[in-house]
DNA sequence: CCGACACTCACTATTTCTGGGGAGTAAATA
DNA sequence: TATTTACTCCCCAGAAATAGTGAGTGTCGG
């Protein structure tokens, strides 16, 4: 590929891609062509399990993992609740332990700025592709504003190769729920007990309690807590 | 705005739209361009309720809505299901009142190819937008073809506008979690018992209650299981 | 037509959760 | 320094959930 590859290059050769070098290739490539410190695709998936690729230094990936910094990345949190693209400078770097999380992600070669793009799937399934880099915030503002639409449509693609890649990850397809099942979680998901849940379906107390084991079985869950919480990660319902 | 307008423009437009009124003519824009026979963007939010503008004959939306539909649409059933950009083609058609519903959307005006892109958000948001075309299977092969890129690039734009539009949908704030909290409401969420949680943190059972109590406190749920859920929909824990 | 599946109801004993109290230490913040 | 916040521990009684079985109806698709 020519040094000078364009986004659409790149991206017709990801879409070929069938190793991860190729996508390592890619990214590198894309990394070059926009002229970032850093570029990433990170994956989170329904079992908590991660999964990424791209050029942050090995040591700092492996050190983030190691003090599952996931927990308090503001960026993870910031973007697991929005829709849209978001400027790390949006997100809410206060609080002692993200302070520290931020200077040492910064002495590991992060940059101080940064664009993240949540992508989300069905069973819960979350992923970000994020764009990083050491510069002022007004030159950040203009590449961000020049570059929002293909790096939008970048994550997409490293995201469909995700999926091809990690076949595995998909979908726990669990069997699905029937409708009273889907019911039963639902109304026990925003806080109904179980008698309540049954005079709202209008059913016993006894007819409610096998949907609810029905849907634990199906959901591999042990207790009514864990199915309500896997059901809402897999999707299958809603609040 | 120019009878030709490209797409750069419409999305360019798109993006100052303030009223309804605008976000349609960037609509019948784009379905001019695209010289398509439907668009339409299509919004479902947590409370299931729905949402959305295009280019559908009326009779058929209301229709639709009127029938509850979007129980048996396998563009949505299929939709949810997947990450990716989709062609209707390869939906389960199967099924009596699918093929039925078919049927109807046909006599309806509703061409007989599609290509509909899914969008998720926090909190169980989801959205399609979708274009819809009469025309032979390798002529829509072509078409979706050369246009995904952009397609996809719409769908994200008409969804940004969709959620300024709709501002009560986003996502509630509530006091944040303390660590130990966040690892109580974690495990729980994973199917542990109050016992086995106890035991991971190395505390008793009756200090895992009082930070069980007050995360319950905390989110406003009434039992374990409405926290735990309320912890995940808000992305206060991640499972 | 038959089989699969969803939906409905019932009983009992055991385990787990919840709600009402009270109390002390350490750390961070104002 | 004073105050707030997080963290830890304890008791008890009543409410709720769980485990193990069983059984009859109706609908839909092959």
């Amino acid at each position: 590929m020519a040094t000078n590859a364009t986004v659409e290059e790149v991206l017709a050769e990801l879409e070929q891609a069938d190793t991860l070098e190729a996508i390592q290739g890619a990214i590198l490539e894309l990394q070059k062509y926009f002229q970032v410190d850093n570029m990433v695709y990170h994956w989170v998936d329904s079992a908590g399990e991660q999964y990424g690729y791209g050029t942050y230094p090995l040591e700092w990936a492996a050190h983030y993992q190691e003090q599952n910094y996931i927990r308090i990345d503001p960026v993870i949190a910031g973007c697991y609740k929005r829709f849209h693209p978001v400027d790390w400078k949006k997100l809410d770097w206060s609080g002692k332990a993200v302070r520290a999380f931020q200077a040492e992600a910064i002495a590991h070669g992060i940059g101080n700025q940064g664009y993240s793009i949540p992508i989300r799937g069905p069973n819960g399934q979350f992923a970000l592709f994020t764009v990083n880099h050491t510069c002022e915030d007004a030159e950040w503002e203009e590449f961000t504003e020049t570059n929002r639409r293909e790096l939008i449509l970048i994550a997409h693609y490293f995201n469909q190769k995700a999926l091809e890649f990690e076949p595995n990850r998909t979908p726990e397809q669990s069997q699905p729920l029937s409708p009273r099942e889907i019911d039963a979680m639902t109304l026990l998901a925003i806080g109904y007990s179980r008698a309540q849940v049954a005079e709202t379906l209008s059913i016993s107390e006894h007819t409610l309690r096998v949907y609810i084991e029905s849907a634990r079985f199906k959901l591999g869950a042990s207790n009514t807590t864990h199915a309500v919480a896997r059901a809402l990660s897999r999707g299958l319902i809603v609040v």
